[in-house]
DNA sequence: CCGAACATGTAACCTGTTACATGATTAC
DNA sequence: GTAATCATGTAACAGGTTACATGTTCGG
């Protein structure tokens, strides 16, 4: 089974077609989720596994910096596929950095908390609003998982708007 | 600043007061986010390095098995504080597994998603039951990041049913 | 021609996982 | 007494990050 980063790049080079290693990296680069940083140490080497393994099929093109064009062979679409459709790993509940933190905040006495979530609150807003600028020049291949991310960051504002109503 | 097992872990001691790190890896092990899995690889190197930046002070129960009950120092608390209060930590969105996949699942032919998203959602409402019958059986100092979890199934479990409903 | 962007890759380092090792305590 | 649980820890390994190294192409 495919991991995480090698899913995510194999389905990078699907969506799109194909691909360059160095395309892949830009896309993780400007993700709005940080959490692959797109680095080389991380992404060339991943490549190269795909490949060995015969999920991705390389074609040189004439270039003389050695610039690959990456497709995604019969055999890496269907290992795609079981990856992205193994309903056990869709119900998985990743770390969420805020979740982790917010029985912390909820234990806050009320007056600090209220300034804490207020803060906060500020600071999603503003992520949010830039997120949204950001997708409105810059349609890519995710478009619907770029949606549910802003979801993700409504669902919690909706909750420190709960929480701080409370008292 | 704190990585976010440490995070996790000063938050672990500082609610329940005291703990051990056997109680840590415990919890990190029943938790609801598989992403730690408690290792005791992970979990003791990093009680160690926060003992020895002196945010954790450990006292020896009269045992034979070397038992050290642990608590979080006035430093220690402060740094928790700074960890989870940091705004631009709460606005972070994760890698979600079900967000990177969400691109291709819409990129199926209608009948073939409409297929692979109903098996989807079932093992979800059977992993969202579990949680909840987990939940009203064994409470602990995370009520609120559990439910919050349970939000976050949910959230997933709409978007299946409006793209499902779509065509 | 020069700087920015394109393009690939490696090596040292950090941290988490798996598997192992050791022993004490408790419940039956 | 013996199996399950409590309790701590280490070592080999895997994978990602940072920083470095190298060279090409394109726009002004």
């Amino acid at each position: 089974m495919l991991s995480e980063l090698e899913g995510a790049i194999m389905l990078e080079i699907h969506l799109r077609g194909r691909s360059t290693a160095f395309q892949v990296r830009s896309a993780f680069q400007t993700s709005l989720t940080p959490d692959w940083s797109g680095s080389a140490g991380a992404v060339y080497p991943a490549i190269k596994r795909l490949e060995a393994a015969g999920l991705i099929a390389s074609k040189a093109l004439e270039d003389r910096r050695g610039t690959r064009s990456l497709s995604a062979t019969e055999q890496g679409i269907a290992a795609l596929h079981d990856w992205a459709t193994a309903p056990d790993l869709a119900c998985k509940l990743n770390a969420d950095p805020f979740r982790t933190r917010v029985d912390y905040l909820k234990s806050l006495p009320p007056r600090q908390r209220k300034q804490v979530l207020a803060d906060i609150l500020a600071a999603m807003e503003q992520s949010l609003s830039d997120m949204q600028a950001l997708l409105q020049t810059d349609h890519d291949m995710k478009a619907t998982s770029n949606a549910l991310a802003g979801e993700a960051l409504r669902l919690r504002m909706e909750w420190i708007k709960d929480a701080t109503s409370e008292d």
